[in-house]
DNA sequence: TTAATATGTGTATTATAATAAACCCAGTAA
DNA sequence: TTACTGGGTTTATTATAATACACATATTAA
């Protein structure tokens, strides 16, 4: 059975992931937005799916401690394939 | 010796990526803009760390096959947080 | 009930990402 | 040399994300 993920499915679960860490926090789309310096509007179009900036989910995952997590995974990726062609 | 990741060098970390990718599949610049239907000015931007929407980001994981992996990342952390309260 | 809070939505404006087109300057091959 | 290619940049325009504000609908607490 063939499943193919798509953008719009990507950006779907990226806001469920604002949503979660929110609730996690006990924190509203308002105090979210506050404590980031963005727009309520703006997390409410990122946590329904909407296309937002790179800027708007970096902001979002510093905030909830999972940027570094990213910032590394992306990292040691780079790393990797830098240097494949020296071995 | 404590470390901060910011945003901008998680930004700068995912152009590199991008260029990278870029290599392992030998493509130029132009060549993956017009695969993914974009303009090379806007990849241009991205290998060099400015800001740039999801939408961008996710077609060229998408093209590089690492789209799924991140869906799926996002996708368990959030089914393994939604259902903590449950146990 | 009323009042307060959280979320979703609508509209108008502003800021900025995306685009197209043209340049420049390496390299590199003819 | 000349011609081509890849990458970086500029300019002007278009598309759209972000903003501020208001309003509606739950939901919850007084």
């Amino acid at each position: 059975m063939l499943e193919l993920v798509t953008i719009k499915q990507t950006k779907e679960e990226l806001g469920k992931w604002c949503k979660l860490q929110r609730g996690r926090f006990e924190l509203s789309q308002q105090e979210l937005a506050d404590q980031l310096g963005i727009s309520r509007y703006t997390i409410q179009k990122f946590e329904s799916g909407k296309n937002s900036t790179i800027d708007t989910i970096l902001k979002i995952a510093h905030h909830f401690d999972d940027l570094e997590k990213f910032y590394k995974g992306v990292k040691a990726y780079n790393e990797k394939n830098t240097n494949r062609s020296l071995y």
